[in-house]
DNA sequence: TATTGTTATACTCTATAACTATA
DNA sequence: TATAGTTATAGAGTATAACAATA
C-alpha cells in the first residue's frame, strides 16, 4: 500500500546518495583499519599530515582546522608528543604559544601512512580499468564541487557526534590543490 | 623530503578513495538533517523500515539487524511507541518475545521520509545529467559489489562507535534487490 | 538450562567552564 | 582586558552484566 510510491519511476531513481554513502563509509572503515597497525586513529593521521603541509602553528590554530576544542587538543597531541612524533617549541615572540612541528620520527611515520594510503585506493578501485578510475573521477569531482566539498574538505562526520573530528577516516590527498 | 613521494605517480592516483568518503559523510549528514526535521534519527528511520519490509519480529532479531544490543534496542523502540509509530503485541506462542508492528501513524510518517529520500537524491545528483547520473550508477555500483556490500547492507559507520547504529544516514534502497 | 525483554551499573567520551601565564 | 594553553567537572551515550519471566 505504501512500499511503490517511491519504485515507480522508471529508472534512474534507485540510488546514488545511498551507495555514495555506503561506500564512503567502508571506504573510511578501511583505511581506519589500516592506520590502527600503525596505532593510529584517523584524526591523529590528519594532524601529522596538517604539521607536514603547515609545520609550526599554534595548537589553537591546529584545533581550529581539526574542529576540536582546544581542552580536547591538549591530550590529543599530548598522546602524539609522548610517542615522539611531534614536538612543542615556545615561540619567543609570544610566549603563550606553542609552534608544532613534525619530528623525524613523525615524517617517517607519515611516509608510512600514505604508503597505506595508496594500497588503499587500489584496494578501493580495484574492480575499475584505468579507463573506469579515471571515469569516476570525472563523475565525483563535479559532484563535490557542486555540493560545496572543497577539495581539502573534511565533513568529517562532524555532526554525527563522533570523535573523529575532522579526519574522515580516508586519506586526504595531501595538496592535489591546483 | 618526504612530501613527494606518492604525489610522484603519474596522473590516476587522485583520490577515488577521498572522494568517496567525502561524498558519503556528505550525503549522510544531509540526509540526516531531513529527517531530522520529521523529529527522527536515521537509526529511527531504519527502524520504521525495518517493519515496514518484515512486520512481527522480536525485538532481538531487530537488534541484531541494526547492530546494537538489546539492552540498548529497548528505550529506542520505546520512544517509537510511545510516539504512536510502533506497536509491541504479545506472540500468544511464546509469551517471552514481543512482536513489533508499525502503526498506521507509523506508516504515514514512512511514506514522508520517502518523500524525503527522493528528493535527497535528486539534490545530490543535481550537477549530472540523467546518462551521467546512470554512468554513476553503473560504476559505483560493481565496486559496491566487490568490496562486498550487498544492496541492503549498511556499513554504518559502526566501528567509528557513533550512536547511529546501522543506518547510514542515506536512504536504503527499499527492496530494489531484485 | 537457555532465551527474551528489561534494568542497573560502570565506563568512555565529550564539551563547558574555571584557572594560569603571558600579552 | 584579552588570549593560549591547561585542568577539572559534569553531562551524554554506551556497553556489560545482573535480573525476571517464560520456555
Amino acid at each position: 500500500m505504501d512500499t511503490d510510491d517511491v519504485d515507480a519511476s522508471p529508472r534512474p531513481r534507485e540510488g546514488v546518495a545511498f551507495l555514495l554513502a555506503q561506500l564512503g563509509a567502508h571506504a573510511s572503515e578501511l583505511f581506519t583499519q589500516r592506520i590502527a597497525r600503525l596505532d593510529l586513529t584517523p584524526a591523529q593521521a590528519g594532524l601529522l599530515r596538517l604539521l607536514a603541509r603547515t609545520p609550526g602553528r599554534s595548537q589553537r590554530e591546529l584545533a581550529d582546522v581539526l574542529g576540536m576544542p582546544p581542552s580536547r587538543f591538549v591530550p590529543f597531541a599530548d598522546a602524539l608528543e609522548e610517542r615522539g612524533l611531534l614536538e612543542r617549541r615556545k615561540n619567543p615572540r609570544d610566549r603563550r604559544l606553542y609552534a608544532l612541528f613534525l619530528t623525524e620520527d613523525g615524517a617517517a611515520l607519515l611516509s608510512r601512512i600514505r604508503v597505506e594510503a595508496t594500497a588503499h585506493e587500489e584496494q578501493i578501485c580495484a574492480a575499475l580499468t584505468p579507463s573506469e578510475h579515471q571515469q569516476l573521477t570525472g563523475l565525483l569531482r563535479p559532484l563535490a564541487q557542486q555540493q560545496g566539498l572543497g577539495p581539502g574538505v573534511h565533513p568529517g562526520y562532524r555532526s554525527m557526534r563522533t570523535s573523529g573530528t575532522a579526519a574522515t577516516g580516508c586519506p586526504a590527498p595531501d595538496e592535489p590543490t591546483a
